[in-house]
DNA sequence: GAGCACTGC
C-alpha cells in the first residue's frame, strides 16, 4: 500500500486519534477510582462498551493504565484463576510455569523494569544466559502495553528462525494461550500470527522486510530487539533505522536486549539511554591456558580431550574446530586414540559426534544422545564428546557438558572490497566468543575450559568483540534495501559501525550498472522491484529481465536453486558414483543447465508419484535442499505474480531453449564474466578486475568455452569460479553495453577481444543491412 | 581435481 514516496503522509491518522481518546478516557476512570488497583472492581468502572480485552468478560486488565501497570499489580493478574487476555479458566500446568517463570533472575527486577520502562523510550538491557530475558521481559511489556487497548503489537526479534518459533511456543504456554493467537511468530514462509496476536516473535531480517513497507514500523507500539550483542547485519540496520523512527513517534518503546560486554556502546548509540542489567543462572567454570603457544592446534585439541578423558571425572566434552573437514579428521582420530586407551589403561568407552551446519538435522539430533554406558558393571563411567563449528556457540545449546576445548579459531567471511570477493577465512576468535565458549561448560553444574593458547595472547592478542557483519560483507543488498526503506542520505545514516567508505561506493556502483539506481544513486523502478525480492540484486535483475528472453520460468528456477545451499551430495565413500550419477544431468555448456535439468528431473520424478526421499537418495541429490528450492520458487513466483512480470518458456524443442536461458543469465551477471587467457588454458582473467582464476572442478561443462559466466568466486587453495557457463561475447556487448562500452576498459587482452569482437559483428550488420530488404 | 563458519529475507 505505502510507496517508498507516501511515507510520513499516513502516519497521523493511522496511529489512531480514537485510540488516543480511549486511553485518556481510561485514565480518568482510573484516576477517579480510588480501587483502581483491585482488579476484582475494575469492571464498576468500565463505562460497559466493549473497550475491555479480547470477549466480552470481566478482566483484571481492565483496571489496568497503559505505561503505568505495577509488578504487584501484573503479578495478582497473573495469579486470577481467569486467564486476563482470553477469559478461559488458567490450567494447571499454567501456574505450574508461573511458579518457575517467578523464580528467574529475572522476576526480582520486574518493577525495577517498569520504572525504567515508564520513563523512557529507549531502553537497553543486558541479562545473561539464564536470566529469562527472552521470555520474560516481552510479557512484562505485554501487561504494560496492554495491547488489546490499541490494537497495537509488541515485536521481539531473534537472529535465528528457530529462536523465533521456539521461544514463541514457550511463551504461549507460559500465557496458556495457543500459539498463533495471542503469541505467535513471523518468519520466512511461515507467519502464525492472527488478528488476536499481540506478541510477535520474529526474525530481524523479517521485521526488517515488513518496515520497507511500512517506514515508521506503525503497527507496534514496542520492538524488542533481542541478541543484540550478535550485530546481524539485520539487527544493525534496524537499530539504525529505530534511531530515526523514534525521533519521529514518540509513542514507540525500544528496548535493545543484549549479553554483557559491550552493554556501554549500546547505550551511546541510543544517545545514553538507560541500562538495566540482571544477572545469569550459570554455573562457575575454570579456564586453563597452555604456558607455551601450540603449533597445531588439532593434534593439540586431540590430546586435550583424550587427556581429560583419562583423567578428568565424568561429564561430556565439547572442542570447538573450524569446519567440516576438519571435525570428520579429529573424530576418526579421536575414536582410534580412545580404542587403544580402552584395550591398554581399561578407560571408559567414548562417544564421539560431528557437529556443523551441513550435517543433516538427522545427524544433528545425534548430539543429544546419552553419554555411553560403562563398558562393564563398576567399570569407568563413558563418555560423550561433541566436536562442533560454531554452530555450538550460538545456534544449538548441548545440556551436559562439563568440559570445553577452545583452540581459539573459527572460520569468518571476510569482504575485500577491491577484489570485490567475500570468502572463509580461519581466524583468531574474540575475547566475547571465548567467554560464550567457555560459557558452555556451565550450563548444568560448575565445569572446565581448556583453552589451547597461552593467557598472555587471550589478554593481547584477542580482539574484543568479533567485528560485526556489516563490516565484513559486500553491502549491495543492504544498500538496495536502505534505499527502499527511504534513507536517503547514506552517508549520513547512523549505524553503530560505519562500514568503509569504499565498501559503501563498491556496493552504489554495483547497483549503478545493475540499472537499481541512477546516476544521482536514487532508486530506479527496476531497483524498486529488485528491492521486492528476498535475494541479491544481481539474481533479482536477471529474475526481473528474464521475460525478454522467453525464459521466467526456468530463470526462476535456477534463481531458486542458486538460494539454496548445493543440492548436490557427494559422500565421501560414493564420491565416484555420485559424481556419475550427477553426469547423468550435466549440461555440456554450463553448471546452472545442470542445476536446471536436475531440478526438472526432481519435479517429473515428484509428478510420476515416486517416493522423493528415496529417489532423491538413489540420485545423490539432497531432498532438503530442493525442497527448499521448490519452497523458494513458490515464493519468489508469488512476488513475480503481484508485480506483473509474466512466467513464459521457450519451447523445449526449439533450439533456442538453453541460449536464451544462456543469455538471460547476463542479464544479472554481466559483471561476472571471466574470458580464458589462450586457448586451450586452465586458466581464466576475469573482465574489468582481472583476477586470474581457474574453472571450479566440481564443473560439469566438457568443452569450455573462451568465455564463461560465473556464479560465484571463491578463494581457497586457489582462486576459483563457481557455477559456470559457456556464453558468447557478442551477447556481452548486447545485453549490457553500459558495461562493455569499451571506453572504459583498461589496455588489455579483455579489451583487444572485445573490440575484435565488436567490429566483426558491425561488420556482419553491413553485410545484413545491405544485403536484406530491411 | 576441490570442499561447505553461521545466519537471514
Amino acid at each position: 500500500m505505502a510507496s517508498h514516496d507516501d511515507k510520513g503522509v499516513k502516519r497521523s491518522n493511522m496511529d489512531g486519534n480514537d485510540q488516543d481518546s480511549k486511553r485518556i478516557k481510561r485514565a480518568e476512570n482510573g484516576d477517579a477510582a480510588p480501587e483502581k488497583y483491585n482488579p476484582y472492581l475494575a469492571h464498576l468502572n468500565e463505562d460497559g462498551n466493549g473497550n475491555g480485552t479480547n470477549g466480552d468478560f470481566e478482566s483484571p486488565l481492565d483496571a489496568f493504565e497503559r505505561h503505568k501497570t505495577t509488578a504487584a499489580q501484573a503479578a495478582q493478574a497473573e495469579d486470577s484463576e481467569l486467564n486476563p487476555w482470553t477469559g478461559q479458566p488458567h490450567s494447571q500446568r499454567y501456574f505450574d510455569i508461573l511458579k518457575v517463570r517467578r523464580d528467574l533472575p529475572v522476576h526480582k527486577q520486574r518493577q525495577e523494569f517498569l520504572d525504567m520502562y515508564h520513563n523512557t523510550q529507549i531502553l537497553v538491557f543486558v541479562g545473561e544466559t539464564g536470566s529469562g530475558k527472552t521470555t520474560q521481559i516481552p510479557q512484562y511489556v505485554l501487561y504494560d502495553e496492554l495491547p488489546h487497548t490499541n490494537g497495537k503489537l509488541i515485536a521481539c526479534t531473534q537472529p535465528r528462525r528457530v529462536a523465533a518459533m521456539s521461544v514463541a511456543q514457550r511463551v504461549a504456554n507460559e500465557l496458556d494461550v495457543e500459539l498463533g493467537q495471542e503469541v505467535g511468530y513471523s518468519i520466512r514462509f511461515e507467519n502464525r500470527t492472527g488478528p488476536k496476536t499481540m506478541l510477535k516473535y520474529m526474525t530481524d531480517g523479517q521485521l526488517l522486510r515488513e518496515s520497507m513497507h511500512d517506514h515508521d514500523m506503525s503497527r507496534y507500539s514496542c520492538i524488542i530487539l533481542d541478541e543484540a550483542h550478535e550485530r546481524t547485519l539485520a539487527t544493525d540496520i534496524l537499530m539504525a533505522l529505530l534511531k530515526q523512527i523514534a525521533a519521529r513517534r514518540s509513542d514507540l518503546k525500544i528496548i535493545v536486549m543484549s549479553a554483557t560486554l559491550d552493554a556501554q556502546k549500546f547505550q551511546s548509540y541510543f544517545y545514553n539511554a538507560p541500562l538495566l542489567a540482571v544477572p545469569g543462572r550459570t554455573h562457575p567454570v575454570e579456564i586453563f591456558y597452555t604456558p607455551e603457544p601450540e603449533r597445531d592446534y588439532l593434534e593439540a585439541a586431540v590430546r586435550t580431550v583424550l587427556q581429560i578423558h583419562a583423567t578428568e571425572p565424568e561429564g561430556d566434552i565439547l572442542l570447538f574446530l573450524t569446519g567440516e573437514e576438519e571435525i570428520e579428521d579429529a573424530c576418526r582420530r579421536i575414536s582410534l586414540e580412545v580404542d587403544d586407551m580402552i584395550r591398554e589403561s581399561d578407560a571408559g568407552p567414548m562417544k564421539v559426534y560431528p557437529l556443523y551446519g551441513t550435517l543433516p538435522p538427522a545427524h544433528q539430533q545425534r548430539i543429544f544422545e546419552k553419554a555411553p554406558e560403562p563398558l562393564r558393571k563398576g567399570g569407568r563411567p563413558g563418555r560423550k564428546v561433541i566436536v562442533s563449528t560454531n554452530i555450538a556457540e550460538t545456534s544449538l545449546t548441548i545440556d551436559g557438558i562439563v568440559y570445553v576445548v577452545d583452540p581459539g579459531f573459527s572460520k569468518q567471511k571476510i569482504y575485500n572490497p577491491r577484489s570485490r570477493v567475500e570468502s572463509l577465512l580461519v581466524s583468531p576468535i574474540s575475547k566475547a566468543s571465548a567467554q560464550q565458549r567457555a560459557g558452555r561448560a556451565g550450563r548444568t553444574r560448575p565445569g572446565k575450559c581448556f583453552r589451547l593458547y597461552t593467557e598472555k595472547a587471550f589478554k593481547k592478542e584477542l580482539i574484543e568483540q568479533t567485528y560485526p557483519e556489516i563490516l565484513r560483507s559486500n553491502l549491495a543488498n543492504t544498500v538496495l534495501e536502505l534505499k527502499k526503506l527511504g534513507v536517503e542520505d547514506l552517508v549520513h545514516f547512523d549505524l553503530m559501525d560505519p562500514p568503509a567508505p569504499e565498501t559503501m561506493m563498491r556496493a552504489l556502483e554495483e547497483l549503478n550498472y545493475l540499472a537499481c539506481l541512477d546516476d544521482d544513486g536514487e532508486l530506479t523502478r527496476l531497483g524498486g522491484l529488485a528491492s521486492e525480492f528476498p535475494l541479491d540484486p544481481a539474481l533479482a535483475v536477471m529474475l526481473i529481465s528474464s521475460p525478454e528472453f522467453y525464459c521466467s520460468n526456468e530463470i526462476l528456477s535456477i534463481v531458486s536453486l542458486l538460494s539454496v545451499p548445493s543440492i548436490w551430495v557427494r559422500p565421501n565413500n560414493a564420491r565416484k558414483r555420485a559424481d556419475e550419477m550427477k553426469m547423468q544431468f550435466a549440461h555440456p555448456d554450463g553448471d546452472h543447465l545442470t542445476l536446471l535439468n536436475a531440478y526438472h528431473a526432481f519435479k517429473g520424478a515428484e509428478t510420476n508419484g515416486d517416493d522423493m526421499k528415496r529417489w532423491c537418495h538413489e540420485h545423490f541429490l539432497s531432498y532438503r535442499h530442493l525442497s527448499s528450492a521448490d519452497n523458494v520458487r513458490a515464493q519468489l513466483k508469488r512476488i513475480m505474480e503481484t508485480h506483473d512480470i509474466s512466467l513464459v518458456s521457450t519451447p523445449f524443442q526449439d533450439k533456442n531453449y538453453y541460449t536464451n536461458i544462456r543469455r538471460a543469465l547476463l542479464a544479472g551477471f554481466f559483471m561476472q564474466v571471466a574470458m580464458r587467457e589462450s586457448s586451450n588454458s586452465k586458466v581464466y582473467k576475469t573482465v574489468k578486475d582481472d583476477q586470474l582464476v581457474m574453472i571450479h572442478p566440481s564443473t560439469s561443462v566438457t568443452s569450455p568455452y573462451d568465455w564463461v559466466v560465473y556464479n560465484e568466486f571463491v578463494l581457497t587453495t586457489k582462486q576459483y569460479v563457481r557455477t559456470v557457463t559457456n556464453i558468447r561475447p557478442e551477447w556481452l556487448l548486447e545485453i549490457a553495453p553500459v558495461y562493455y562500452d569499451l571506453d572504459t576498459f583498461e589496455k588489455g587482452e579483455i579489451k583487444s577481444a572485445l573490440t575484435r569482437i565488436t567490429d566483426k559483428v558491425k561488420r556482419r550488420q553491413a553485410i545484413k543491412g545491405s544485403g536484406s530488404a530491411r
